[in-house]
DNA sequence: GGCCTACTTTGCTGCAGCGCAAACAAAAGG
DNA sequence: CCTTTTGTTTGCGCTGCAGCAAAGTAGGCC
């Protein structure tokens, strides 16, 4: 398919240093906050009642999901860093509580291919559930996140007191699996403007924001992030993005992507669509 | 990517009719015979102490294992006949014993796409595991097969019942949703000639007999599946090996494809190939 | 044996979209 | 405020590969 020359800018993920995990670790006990930059992130309002409300911890006793919490670290990672990094041992898997991560794999020679976007409330870096000891992919923070890590070896120790929890992840990782698939087909058969079209309309159904221009992707994302979810080259994806604008079917900015008329844009990306 | 119209020929997908579930099916208990057109097919050695050795059910008791395999039906399918349809219910699950299936995804738009090859002692149709009620691809017999059956219901009795059964499913699942991303790599990063490559390596990896010529794939293949696995066409295929075939990578007849040199091939496929 | 069907080969044409290059614009940082 | 960095736009040429067409070939089947 395409043969982009290494990574284009955004050389070698520079910033993208390993965490050291032993920063702000806050233990999960009532109220407490974490200072974040220049705006105060308070996680008050994401205590037990809220995370219990969460898919992961469906069907699980208000009493076990103390004690699975009570053994988290919440951890803030700004936009940027690494979570974790690919082929590095999986010492922890996480919750993300806040912000936004991508998902990428890096090919030996250096290409990177955006695999997924997680959502707040969802699990990463399960690598355990997928029996393995090393993270598949690194997890970049999208936006600056928060989130809670467990150390691995809990994971199955988890899953054997509370089925539910296994039962849940592995559920997360059957649903990854049908997307993947989803992926593989739409990579196999699509052009690049419906592989596009495509991804813009997962990104804005997963993480939607309704403003009066339309609906708006709630975190940065770049022309080259769009390709590397597709596929193709930051050119392209900027030629479609303004060729879609003049039509009225998108607006995007710097590092922002509006979907004004999802409806057309469905059409085109399932390749109904009446011109070109 | 491609475009390719429909599928070329294969219109439809005539001879997959879905199979009546009643017929061939034949208790599991002691020593028995499938007839098995022309030639006859001796289950007698894939008893117990057979099965028991494959990964799925490892760790699990013998007596165990009884059970489980005791709820069996035994089916065969002839080549090209489905095993089970997209979006169908899913009744059943099964365990490929004998021969080789292939599992397609169908587009809208009649496009198919060959997600994975399955070999002897893999599971197959766990919908179920992936928290899903309907099939969400198709397995076609690649060849003559015989498989075990379960219904669908009993999959979760299962899982309860012996956790080293869930466990090793779902083990199944996590490496398929890893070989589902590294195919996605594969499809963003890499020319077709490369995906060509790795899409042989990968077949001969899995089911490659030995012959004088080299690694023979141990099922009939056609440039359309070979087109199918890799999102291009069989014309594009043909014209790879052929040219393959002349600098002595490959051998290659209808339906049948032997790899002579997989390590220049490997080369190729990583794209470190000195000419082209 | 001979027909029919399914698979394969090969040439030619066209174009989607990549590679390269260069200018621009908006943040970030000092 | 100015400078630097990082993301975006746009033009142009080139090519990998799909699309089309048509002929050749191997098996299956009667």
């Amino acid at each position: 398919m395409l043969q982009r020359k290494q990574k284009d800018k955004r050389d070698n993920q520079i910033k993208t240093t390993r965490l050291p995990l032993v920063e702000a670790l806050l233990h999960c006990a009532g109220i407490y906050r974490i200072p974040f930059g220049h705006k105060e992130k308070a996680l008050s309002r994401l205590d037990r009642s809220l995370i219990a409300g969460l898919p992961v911890f469906q069907g699980i006793a208000p009493e076990d999901l103390d004690r699975i919490i009570s053994r988290a670290h919440a951890q803030r990672v700004p936009k940027g860093q690494a979570i974790f990094e690919q082929e590095y041992e999986a010492h922890f898997f996480f919750l993300l509580l806040d912000g936004h991560v991508r998902v990428v794999k890096s090919t030996p020679e250096g290409q990177e291919v955006i695999v997924r976007y997680i959502s707040p409330g969802e699990l990463i870096g399960i690598a355990h559930a997928l029996g393995r000891t090393t993270y598949p992919a690194s997890a970049i923070a999208a936006a600056d996140c928060v989130v809670l890590a467990w150390p691995s070896s809990l994971w199955s120790e988890f899953a054997a007191a509370f089925p539910n929890f296994g039962a849940n992840t592995y559920k997360t990782v059957g649903s990854r699996l049908q997307d993947a698939h989803t992926l593989v087909v739409e990579m196999s058969t699509e052009q690049v403007d419906q592989r596009v079209a495509h991804a813009l309309l997962k990104l804005v159904k997963q993480s939607g924001k309704q403003t009066p221009d339309g609906l708006l992707i709630d975190f940065p994302i770049s022309r080259q992030d769009i390709a590397e979810m597709t596929g193709t080259t930051l050119h392209t994806v900027s030629r479609l993005l303004t060729a879609w604008e003049e039509r009225g079917l998108v607006k995007s900015g710097r590092q922002k992507v509006t979907v004004v008329d999802p409806d057309r844009l469905l059409l085109l990306a399932e390749g109904r669509d009446q011109r070109n």
